[in-house]
DNA sequence: CCCTGATTCGC
DNA sequence: GCGAATCAGG
């Protein structure tokens, strides 16, 4: 595979997001995350860390201009390291609710119950996980549903091998969603999700049967 | 061990 | 220019 016009566009437009050099290798197909990293580097965007130079402190050297410093594009996603912490680019969440364009008025009973939802889990499909929301350590829990509000909330489709798949809503509901975070390595949740979904047996003693 | 990007250097 | 191998981390 050769980086055909359209191909160098994707690699921009991925990393620019944020992706990582093996997601968009995967993506582009045919190449590696080295050939991404080193057509990345090529083509001179790289290091859009926070402004700080994680290499070399950019002091002295006063002839590194040769090839031109490619002015940083404006490139607006932070991305915090290799902790992996993505900020969802652009994640407007208008309080879900969203009325704007639905082309069907389909949900009549669809009642404005977002702070309720996110507390009040359906539980009961065979679904996922779902934990039983009773005996999950309150830090968990509430770090849950912090970390819900930064979802990306992403669809059934969106989902990848390394976005969090833990549903949100009901899925009979128009509000179904997927949190979408990074997993942790591993695990098909992000940080918060694996907490609430792998409790380690603790304060659950009674009810054992 | 999994992953990340950075660099080098033969091609 | 390209990217595998390697390096240097998390």
């Amino acid at each position: 595979m050769s980086w055909t016009d359209d191909r160098v566009e994707l690699l921009k437009k991925m990393w620019g997001e944020g992706q990582s050099a093996s997601q968009i290798a995967k993506e582009l197909g045919g190449v590696t995350r080295n050939a991404v990293i080193g057509k990345v580097h090529r083509l001179g965007l790289s290091n859009r860390t926070t402004g700080a130079a994680v290499t070399d402190a950019p002091e002295a050297a006063a002839d590194i201009d040769v090839e031109a410093e490619v002015a940083a594009p404006p490139v607006e996603a932070a991305r915090p390291k290799a902790s992996s912490r993505p900020e969802p680019d652009a994640a407007p969440f208008p309080e879900m609710a969203g009325e704007a364009e639905d082309e069907e008025d389909d949900d009549p009973p669809a009642p404005p119950m977002s702070a309720a939802r996110r507390a009040i889990i359906p539980a009961g499909q065979p679904l996922p996980p779902q934990p039983s929301a009773n005996e999950i350590s309150p830090e968990a829990l509430a770090k849950v549903t912090e970390v819900e509000k930064q979802a990306r909330r992403i669809t059934l489709m969106e989902l990848t091998e390394r976005t969090c798949k833990w549903p949100v809503g009901d899925p009979a509901t128009p509000d179904f969603w997927f949190c979408g975070l990074p997993v942790q390595q591993g695990k098909p949740y992000c940080e918060a999700h694996v907490g609430v979904a792998f409790q380690p047996m603790s304060s659950r003693r009674d009810r054992k049967r």
